[in-house]
DNA sequence: TATCTATCTTAACACTGTTCAGATTGAGCG
DNA sequence: CGCTCAATCTGAACAGTGTTAAGATAGATA
């Protein structure tokens, strides 16, 4: 191991074996939230340690605390981000499609596919144990995700409140359980390109198959 | 912390901080594995430690090794009696109805109520990183767990094999996908047993919607 | 310029999983 | 019965982990 560079000197200061940054480092918290999503994406969720991600950060294991508590308050920050960035992707999906069943259906593809590109941060995103799970800026990024779908089910059943919250349900579980059980490789691998491709037409059949062609479900 | 008793000096009358079995314990991986379901039914999936289950047995953290190789070995044998179980709760559930959709509704019903009383074994029948993945005997396992939804969606489809992977797909990613929100708190509180009412009654609703009343999907 | 305060380090603590040499013991065999 | 032997388990060690407390450093403020 031993990341840390060699020496490289500070001008007359003390040469100081961590050359890039001194002792106040300046956007410790992003670097500290970028290290920890490159391990995450190199890695994988199961990876990831606080101290890692302080040596990525050319800082000592102890300077975490400080930005962020401990490292459920750090994993808590790149959740929140992951959550806006797959809210993010949920709505350019549907939004990119006319008729509302083609909107759904993007949005199912559009949430596996984020969650093929980016396991570990998925992962980490729906792992609370990890995460400060009552951390009120998460739950409302976590819900806005959910809502993503609410949004567009609402037009499709056309009901009751109460009916768009039980479709929402539905497609949420629907592609969060076939993302979940992908990355677990209960459809095959899903290490190299051509799995994944495979796996996303998979998906592509099980919509087809749960919300039929526009006009069959009401 | 600190468990294990004081001192004991061992000198020559032996007074072992360890009463209860001596050096062979005689029935120590079926020990062990029940310390490990007690520790998720305690705890949680995230609070199984190899130490913890070592200790609940009354043997050297060293023990286990000699038995299932690592921590990974001792949880995949947890994961397969889990599977099993669940295969046989899936199982059961469908042999109590008539007709094939109600199978089909009751199996969804039976996969979610596992997961929520068992949520530490769930878990960690899915946390593949945890697991010797590739033990044969675990993907048998998990396999005729999955191979429960194709048995009764085989039915329901009535058409060819591919359209009955792509049913069992979905049924199974549905129901998993809602376990899995539903035990990160996505819809709701899942600690008291009201709360759990509410959510599989939430899931009634879902499985209604997807799988309506028989007849209207082919 | 002097002080204050946020930032970061150092060192320690209590854990963890895993390995290896050695102690213990039950079972089979003479 | 007595011996050997292989299976079983311990003890101690190692390299990690997250977290904490006390102190060093340095940018900002007065």
């Amino acid at each position: 191991m031993k990341k840390r560079a060699p020496a490289a000197k500070r001008s007359t200061a003390p040469t100081r074996p961590r050359p890039e940054v001194g002792y106040h480092h300046g956007e410790l918290q992003e670097a500290l939230i970028a290290a920890s999503e490159a391990i995450l994406a190199e890695q994988g969720a199961e990876a990831f340690t606080l101290r890692e991600a302080a040596r990525r950060a050319g800082v000592s294991p102890a300077a975490p605390s400080h930005h962020f508590g401990n490292a459920q308050g750090l994993l808590t920050e790149v959740a929140i981000r992951g959550y806006d960035a797959l809210a993010g992707a949920l709505r350019e999906a549907a939004s990119g499609k006319q008729g509302v069943r083609d909107k759904l259906h993007a949005q199912g593809l559009a949430y596996v596919d984020y969650a093929l590109r980016h396991p570990g941060r998925f992962q980490t995103m729906f792992a609370n144990k990890r995460l400060v799970a009552d951390d009120a800026r998460l739950k409302q990024a976590s819900r806005a995700a959910g809502h993503a779908f609410e949004v567009v089910v609402a037009e499709l059943t056309g009901g009751t409140a109460k009916e768009a919250k039980t479709a929402a349900a539905a497609a949420w579980s629907t592609v969060h359980g076939f993302a979940k059980l992908a990355l677990e490789e209960k459809f095959g691998s899903v290490n190299n390109e051509a799995g994944r491709r495979e796996i996303m037409m998979t998906l592509d059949q099980v919509l087809n198959y749960l919300w039929p062609a526009s006009g069959t479900r009401q």
